[in-house]
DNA sequence: GTAATATAAGACTGGAATAGTCGTATTTAT
DNA sequence: ATAAATACGACTATTCCAGTCTTATATTAC
């Protein structure tokens, strides 16, 4: 129940490996993966998305790896999520995209009342940055 | 991701629509089901996990049903998700109860961290009443 | 130029959690 | 007695998620 998926916990804890050490070293997924005894192969395929997001830059072959694309106080944890999951944090579906389609979305009569949850949120996530998670 | 459940949805719905009529009026699961086009059995259970939890009375029999056994204004949204989910909302596993199974507990580095956030989304959660829902 | 070590990307699987259903017992007003 | 309601547990179906596997590509070292 409200829980962040391992996906973005094990985002998280990569990032701020990165963020832990000096700016632009380079870290392997496997080196992370080890170290934090983390599935690599799950932790690899966050960092691609991640890569492809700009977060974090990639060098392929031999000794390459991932390092940190922004400075951990521009990156926010509710982008961090909406680039691994593919979709905003949202508290209920009719807040995600596509929302129309909840099943009870017009009969629905706590849709705007949560909206304040919703958007207390969204403030929580988004003031929330990888700096303050070192 | 983060989403509340439909049963919780559908006890938030139920328990905003006795707020929402005088006190002490009496409402019948099926009768609840049928205006907002929910299972019936599946808010059946949840609201007799919300009687046993003391937040709603039920009277059996018929014309039997269910009312508020409190103000809207004593009802938090915190303790309404843990009565119907049994557990408390966490943000990740190492806040729920047990939490020293998580299986990385040891090597996990955001936990302290991740902790402010939980703290945060209690408070979100604590300060949210049935009340700010009607 | 070949071997070794990385990322890139997608398919696949198993298991757990969730949503929903069904059946039966019990209670109570009429 | 009957009808209408809650109580409760068992069951099923489905969806989601974590994790694995496979193959391709890029880069460096030798």
């Amino acid at each position: 129940m409200l829980q962040l998926s391992k996906k973005v916990e094990y985002g998280l804890i990569a990032l701020r490996h990165m963020a832990m050490n000096p700016r632009g070293q380079v870290f392997a997924a496997k080196e992370i993966a080890v170290k934090f005894d983390i599935s690599y192969e799950l932790l690899a395929k966050v960092l691609q998305k991640l890569t492809k997001a700009g977060v974090v830059i990639s060098t392929q072959g031999m000794h390459g790896g991932y390092s940190l694309a922004k400075k951990p106080n521009e990156l926010r944890v509710s982008s961090i999520i909406s680039v691994i999951e593919e979709e905003r944090p949202t508290i209920a579906e009719c807040y995600a995209e596509g929302g129309e389609d909840c099943s009870i979305f017009n009969a629905c009569t706590i849709r705007k009342p949560l909206g304040k949850m919703q958007h207390n949120l969204n403030l929580l996530l988004e003031n929330t940055t990888l700096e303050q998670i070192v």
